[in-house]
DNA sequence: TTGCATCCGGTACCCAGGTACAGGCTTACC
DNA sequence: GGTAAGCCTGTACCTGGGTACCGGATGCAA
């Protein structure tokens, strides 16, 4: 068993990259990744080179994966964080949330469009994309959802 | 003014990689795409090697947009429309739409979780994502839409 | 000191659905 | 026949969020 890293000019129990890993739930990958994207700070090194990360790695690490959830981009939680680092607390975050809610809402009224045409299908009784024989075929017709941008909200935040 | 491109061995007006993809509404190269991923037949050739459409592929195309639209993949596009190719039409169109509202449904589900997770940030008045100092933050609790796995229903169907 | 798990950096690859570019050939119109 | 628009193939690149692999170095317990 692999126990804490000593590091010797500091003095916390120090974490490695495999052991936040686990504890935060991601791949040790991803660890690297977030720290290229700027998400998470460079760590302590030990002497060898080997990342040393204190504890409180693992709740911020969850920070993200949860900011992910409610639809956040990696970048706007780099921002969010950064925006929370420096200086005192804005009420950033409040604004972003409320534009998000916006976002969601956009994003299920599409899916409604979407579920409605996709009902209009099944009642009709269309049997075919290109070649359907049921009478008031809907499929012609299903130019739904048509002539705005697309959000950039995402589908589904990955797990992992 | 270039006018339907004159196929010596075959008699109806064809059209030109470029008029099919102004009228379908797609980019030109997104022909050659889809050609290489079987959602359209390889079309005829001019004796120098253009590509001859007939019109219906204009349709054809419109179709598959409407398909994608409604949150269906390409692949899934193509296996819809190889399936009404082949012998009379099947109920399996039917079949699919009816997933296909599942899936929209689940994804409904999950926005309108992230949702009230968002508007709990906004009541709460949440000003910071790492060091939120309002009472009762719903931040470190915002584990939800965990647990289960991805749905493959895309975010927005582009355009285009 | 040995053995092996873990970590390092760098790079390449994955998904879907395209888009862009380079260099050369065809087509159409005058 | 000249000229320019349009098309050809092949290949590389884009987004977003990671994951995988490589050869070599390190950490740590026995």
């Amino acid at each position: 068993m692999r126990q804490d890293l000593a590091l010797p000019e500091v003095g916390g129990p120090y974490l490695r990259s495999g052991q936040v890993a686990e504890q935060a739930g991601v791949n040790p990958q991803t660890l690297r990744y977030y720290e290229r994207r700027g998400l998470i700070a460079e760590p302590a090194r030990s002497p060898g080179g080997h990342r040393a990360y204190p504890p409180e790695i693992v709740t911020l690490l969850r920070v993200i994966k949860a900011a992910q959830r409610l639809g956040f981009t990696l970048d706007e939680v780099a921002e969010l964080i950064d925006t929370g680092r420096r200086g005192h607390p804005t009420p950033d975050l409040r604004a972003r949330a409320q534009a998000k809610i916006s976002e969601v809402d956009e994003r299920i009224a599409d899916l409604t469009t979407i579920r409605s045409a996709l009902t209009a299908v099944v009642s009709a009784g269309c049997d075919s994309l290109t070649n359907c024989t049921c009478p008031d075929c809907p499929l012609p017709f299903a130019n739904l959802a048509d002539g705005h941008a697309p959000s950039p909200l995402k589908s589904r935040p990955e797990e992992n």
